[in-house]
DNA sequence: CTAATAGTGTCTATTAGACAGTATGTT
DNA sequence: AACATACTGTCTAATAGACACTATTAG
């Protein structure tokens, strides 16, 4: 027992304790927009997230979601920032905290603990400064009571996982993600990008979440197709028009040359400012 | 660069990385019922945080949450489970994970992560089972646009903070909370407390969460009485009795003896079992 | 009888769902 | 002209908020 906390810390070794390493794992999301055939149509919405080819072991010539070592004088936030700016080029994302993921043989190398991030960007505003070895996958995503099935495909490659889910409790909508099927994805990566569409899923129906992945000017139409991709269902038009109503502004600018009638441009209002 | 995988591991060392020390603070919530002077009235429901007072450096003689390292051989997720074992001897108890908090100065002796979870329990199952050094302090908690003020009780001790808010962008509702005042709480537990109490006041309303807190038998007045504290704000019965409908079970029991009409006594039941 | 909670009926206001209709550009 | 989306009007169903009322006990 010490007298004074200086005295106990001048005694004090952290060696005497279990040492981690720590990383971070960034979810990068954003809805992507492919081509059309049909000049008259809208382009089909996906989902998309960033993935990166890992050159070296463990899971060498698998893909990952972007990450690294968490550095000993780094504030944890700033680790994701970090890697989001080496690989993307971009600062001032929007980026939340996911989960840490601690299982003790997660990583082949060592003990290792995991805390991975959401980040949304606008995807129009990156396409060409993405590191090389990134690549931008389409997510087809399919959810029903018993399992979650995710294909990934960036054109060239297709990446297929399975995740069985069982409820944790009575109480609440929780499950127990568990890995059935996966080839060619490291780590827990399965394990993060489903525990990310889901908390983006949720989060869209009581925030203004969404807007962090639309450009400036949209129309309402391709606002109301990021909506339905992030839930999965379609929206009827009047319905989801008084729902954002007061979250975006119509401007005097429209979009035209669609072989139909022009769209306003609308942007994001923020209700709480007034 | 490597051949196979086991040549790369053989030659990896993980002390050439970045190494942390790793702990867990268990958030223990719970709702109380204090004794009532006047025999005719409901005893008044307080939300009760479980704290610890700690006997050694870091923070001597300040409160702390129930916590710990994290073993190197042990699943992070079960480390508050051996935590709260030790601290209540309980067990099966709903936990969920809060938030990874990892500034590089959040402790003294030296870098650590802390992952922090939430638990929530009956508090009439363990009142006699506690550690020596533990003790329920009852919360008062105040909110408005900027400021968080809570005010836990224990009897003999009054504990008080404040904390900011700013919000973190336009587009969510988080919020970048700041400690303004702490006197005897240690580490970043105000944090923590404010964090847990804000999830379970967004949970409670689309999920069965607040049944962790419920005995097994329990009136419809006492249940109202727990939402009305968790929300912070009084109900109207036949709106409430709407809600919850579907969600609990009328028993043939009643309570009886409060000078007024008897209540029936309702059981948790899962509507998704049907 | 009284104070206090238990429990219900019903009216109204708000919100969500559905469908039908009109508007207007490009080829 | 025809296709495809843009945008609006309105009816209906479901849900939430408010208030008033009746029921029943211990003391």
């Amino acid at each position: 027992m010490y007298k004074t906390e200086e005295e106990f810390l001048k005694a004090y070794n952290p060696n005497d304790y279990d040492r981690f390493s720590i990383t971070t794992d960034i979810l990068i999301l954003s809805v992507s927009s492919e081509e059309e055939s049909n000049y008259r149509k809208l382009s089909k919405k996906y989902y998309s997230v960033l993935l990166v080819k890992r050159d070296d072991y463990p899971f060498k010539d698998k893909w990952c979601l972007p990450g690294g070592f968490v550095r000993i004088d780094e504030d944890i936030e700033d680790a994701p920032k970090r890697i989001l700016k080496d690989e993307t080029n971009l600062k001032d994302i929007y980026l939340e905290q996911l989960y840490t993921y601690g299982e003790p043989n997660r990583d082949p190398r060592m003990r290792i603990i995991s805390t991975s991030y959401m980040a949304l960007v606008d995807k129009a505003r990156l396409n060409d400064k993405l590191s090389p070895n990134a690549s931008w996958f389409n997510v087809n995503y399919l959810e029903d009571d018993k399992t979650i099935d995710v294909t990934l495909d960036n054109g060239e490659e297709t990446i297929h996982f399975t995740i069985g889910k069982t409820l944790k409790e009575l109480t609440t909508d929780r499950y127990k993600f568990k890995v059935l099927k996966n080839d060619k994805l490291a780590f827990d990566h399965p394990l993060v990008i489903t525990s990310g569409i889901c908390r983006l899923r949720n989060k869209i129906s009581y925030t203004d979440i969404v807007f962090n992945m639309m450009p400036e000017y949209f129309t309402l139409g391709e606002l109301q197709q990021v909506y339905e991709v992030i839930l999965g269902k379609k929206l009827l038009d009047p319905a989801f028009r008084r729902i954002i109503a007061d979250k975006v502004e119509k401007t005097n600018k429209v979009k035209q040359g669609g072989g139909h009638r022009p769209s306003a441009l609308f942007r994001y209002k923020n209700a709480k400012k007034n």
